[in-house]
DNA sequence: TTATTTGATTTAGCAAAACTGGATCTGATT
DNA sequence: AATCAGATCCAGTTTTGCTAAATCAAATAA
């Protein structure tokens, strides 16, 4: 199995037919056709069914294809990395809104210092968005929240960890926060993030049923109305940074205490994983007491 | 790149010499030498060192091995998954004793039910070998802690998350945890596995100073040891799962709540993901109210 | 349906690569 | 210094992989 076949499979799979794969890399559709017979001989398994037309990549084509992907990918981050290519150069990161207006911008202050030939770019973007182009290689790492189905090539490691407060305006009388949520008025943060599902997914396994006032996409906005004496909510913990707010009252929300994680993907085996690595400790260092230091990689 | 330079570089490393190693792969010396140079020309990189006689292995040559043992590993992977190997065979599990002994045997029952032809095998050892072996292949997954340092090839992936208890004997005055932590008889969890690691890097962010009256390696002492109150201690949940036992008292330990998880390592894209998956789902469901249900792999 | 077009495959010939065997060279060992 | 083990170089041979042109098969148009 040579990297040139897999190279071959990959453009044919870009550009749909043979020859058309063949002129991209270089090659006349006969190479091409022998290339993919050698893969299919050598695996023994049929990867593309010919009684159609542009052949059809079979469900065996597709996961000789993915480990092409992975192959090529993990060939290709060696010869970067040995190439010393992690000093200089842009760092392409990406990240969800949240972090890239609080934490980012400081932290690539303190990166700044350490690697002054790095010149960071940065795209604020969804995080499926964020995840896909980490895996396809077009961003080195992104910053996002903890998330289900990241793809097993990558790896996803948190520099917070922050607890989730259910939080209360100071007028309503104290009392048992499972006996709140089920009795005052609830505003829901209502979003296609990992947060909001965590916190539903919370409150349904604690047996609760909120008496919905309001449904609110933004966490600053349900803070301010809880601080005006509209309801109760739950948010994470940096959104009650600011001025310790007297309005409010934080109670542990969850059995137990629910957290939600912050943390960076970046591909396994990345070249650039010493200056990821730094800019982790970076981060963790700036989340102060909630900061997760990293583990050491083997 | 070819996967049979790549092979022949692994047998090198591991019979020292070219010569044992062109043996091995059915090749002679010359052709060894000639695959090697292909390789270092393809990646322009020094693989050995060739002013010593057995040729040393360069740091770069290092990092070149790590990339063949990732990129063979994956090729055998893929090839055994299309072979179709999964339904049947032996599954190669590993674990850690506490899991072992209470979850493993449980859940090996309800995949009986599932897999009828699979027949399970267990190993149970230390965390740190147990990684080692399923990184090696030895193993097709394995239980274990949340550990510093899985390698960036293997995914872990949490089926239980529980909560850490500071515990009292009821017979000692309430107070705050910070407090009683300070100041009362504390019974350390003396061990080298993570849980140990885990609580008392907690203290030490806790800034507090325990007063050891007792050092103990199994969880199950030390919770008799706190009933017969001798000191307090932490522990994780599933400890104290046992008749309610009314000498006890439980705190939450740590800001906030500290919690620690078992989960699955595995090789990513490892060729039994399916039963893997399924062993997940039917631990986490053992878990009850602490499993922890997998995200979706993608 | 038939004709046409598009695109994969087959085959033969050729060029490049990879391998072998033996000679040669170089650290390591005594 | 002599010897040994083992890597490398080189010439010749085998194998592999490529091209080009002919052939074949599915899709599309008439």
């Amino acid at each position: 199995m040579d990297t040139r076949q897999l190279k071959t499979l990959l453009a044919i799979r870009s550009h749909g037919t043979f020859a058309q794969a063949a002129d991209l890399v270089g090659l006349t559709p006969s190479a091409v056709s022998q290339q993919v017979h050698a893969l299919e001989e050598e695996l023994r398994v049929t990867i593309f069914d010919r009684t159609k037309r542009p052949p059809r990549i079979t469900p065996d084509g597709l996961q000789v294809i993915e480990m092409a992907e992975d192959i090529l990918r993990r060939a290709e981050d060696a010869k970067a990395s040995l190439r010393g290519d992690q000093i200089a150069g842009t760092l392409m990161l990406g990240s969800v809104r949240s972090s890239a207006l609080n934490l980012l911008p400081r932290a690539m202050v303190q990166m700044r210092g350490r690697y002054p030939d790095l010149k960071p770019s940065l795209r604020v973007s969804l995080s499926s968005t964020l995840i896909a182009d980490v895996a396809g290689g077009r961003l080195d790492a992104a910053i996002v929240a903890e998330h289900l189905g990241i793809p097993s090539t990558l790896r996803w490691s948190p520099f917070l960890r922050e607890p989730l407060w259910l939080i209360v305006p100071r007028s309503m009388e104290a009392s048992d926060p499972i006996e709140l949520l089920n009795t005052r008025p609830y505003i829901r943060f209502r979003s296609a993030v990992p947060l909001a599902n965590l916190i539903d997914t919370e409150l349904s396994r604690l047996g609760v049923v909120t008496n919905d006032v309001a449904e609110i996409d933004t966490i600053g906005s349900i803070v301010t109305g809880v601080r005006q004496g509209l309801g109760i909510s739950v948010v994470p913990h940096v959104a009650l940074q600011e001025p310790e707010d007297l309005n409010i009252m934080r109670l542990t929300f969850g059995v137990p205490q629910v957290t939600r994680q912050i943390g960076i993907v970046e591909r396994t085996a990345a070249p650039r994983a010493e200056i990821i690595a730094l800019l982790h400790a970076v981060l963790a260092d700036l989340c102060g007491d909630y900061g997760v230091v990293r583990p050491i990689r083997s």
